[in-house]
DNA sequence: GTCAATATTGTTGTATACAAGATGTTGGAG
DNA sequence: CTCCAACATCTTGTATACAACAATATTGAC
């Protein structure tokens, strides 16, 4: 590791806490940290601040900072969440899109499609998020699209749990062609009720794995 | 000012930005903070880290974070998003609400209107803010709520110009008879659909001041 | 007088120094 | 052996020092 700017220390440290490299509860040492990037201490405090405040970790004053993995029930409420996010964006896309921006949602769809005939499960997590990012951007609302991406960013690890579950990629699909269809006619609730439900299926699937772990 | 601690620098200036202290564009001198706030610039620059990362400032290396006040596009983006995050959480919040919560709910509706009868705009100001707070809390989902505060938060100061049209305000309270009805009911989608309709026209109203103010 | 090259000043980014609170340890009293 | 207190150590939070880069002013050539 040779990074230097503090801001990409942010990145990184995010990052590295997304990949679960730290447990929760677990102190962030600022002079290991300082080691590890071969920097001082004072960019590694910059870098920390951007986490804490973005609620990833814990800071108690005197203390240290301390890393915040969600639990279980966090997890349900950030799909929750994502779910009712994901509906707007399809609720503001549905009227909003340009026949362009459908066509180029057709595509991710296909590419999606021939990921699962080949197996690929890597390119079929990358396509689908192109899918849903496609939809983010069509709501023509940057604001919106980018709460929408950050929890996207932060469910990326939770949210290929699903797809373990038997037939969920195929039912996925056809949730993907409804939703398209909603698009295309221009439904707008259809569109939004529909990505609720598609969405909202991948947290209670989770849900399911955290009950099936706990027994 | 008295302050000393980096993370309520950090909010303070936040507070200072949402005031409206600073124009768009203005660079943040860290020499200058670090005197007003009788501290070395290190907890001041900890301060700006979180500034740039909640996006109310950018930052340019080697040159100094300059804030970034919303600009009308980017305003009524904010009041959509609004919109969608509070239809949400009235959406959860009618089937999850207690009877307890709907009468603390009722409460700050009648606090509302007792504001209104008594012309006293601070107090409905704080008054219809609760209302819609214990909504956000109704929605028994932490994380949405959160989402929900921070915008809320980020919108009072814009917020409170939509109050200058007239008869604004009592529309607003019919607005909020209907909702505490629909979550009353239990109607998920119709409590939605009339706090989206609540939002969405304070970003209107908004949007026609700036239309005028441009004339 | 204008432009380019260079010197000067100013600001950011990082390292280090130091003060103060938190943690851990030792030694003794009961 | 247990509990408590004094001491030693470690960690955070802030100040200061310094290096690298940016902006600006100055000088000199034409």
């Amino acid at each position: 590791m040779e990074i230097r700017r503090a801001d990409q220390i942010a990145n990184t440290l995010e990052q590295l806490v997304f990949s679960g490299e730290f447990q929760d509860g677990e102190r962030l040492d600022e002079l290991k940290l300082a080691e590890q990037f071969h920097v001082s201490r004072t960019p590694i405090r910059e870098a920390l601040q951007v986490l804490v405040s973005s609620g990833m970790a814990e800071q108690i004053p005197r203390r240290g900072v301390f890393i915040r993995q969600p639990g279980p029930v966090e997890l349900i409420e950030m799909f929750e969440t994502m779910a009712e996010l994901e509906a707007a964006c399809g609720r503001l896309a549905a009227t909003r899109m340009s026949d362009k921006d459908l066509a180029s949602l057709a595509n991710a769809n296909d590419r999606c499609q021939q990921a699962i005939q080949d197996t690929d499960h890597d390119r079929y997590y990358a396509e689908n998020e192109t899918f849903h990012q496609i939809i983010y951007r069509g709501a023509a609302n940057t604001f919106l699209a980018n709460q929408a991406l950050q929890l996207q960013n932060r469910l990326r690890a939770y949210r290929r749990i699903q797809l373990r579950f038997r037939g969920r990629m195929k039912q996925s699909m056809e949730e993907h062609s409804q939703i398209l269809c909603a698009l295309s006619d221009g439904d707008a609730d259809l569109a939004a009720q529909t990505l609720r439900g598609h969405v909202a299926v991948q947290g209670e699937k989770f849900h399911q794995l955290i009950a099936t772990l706990n027994r």
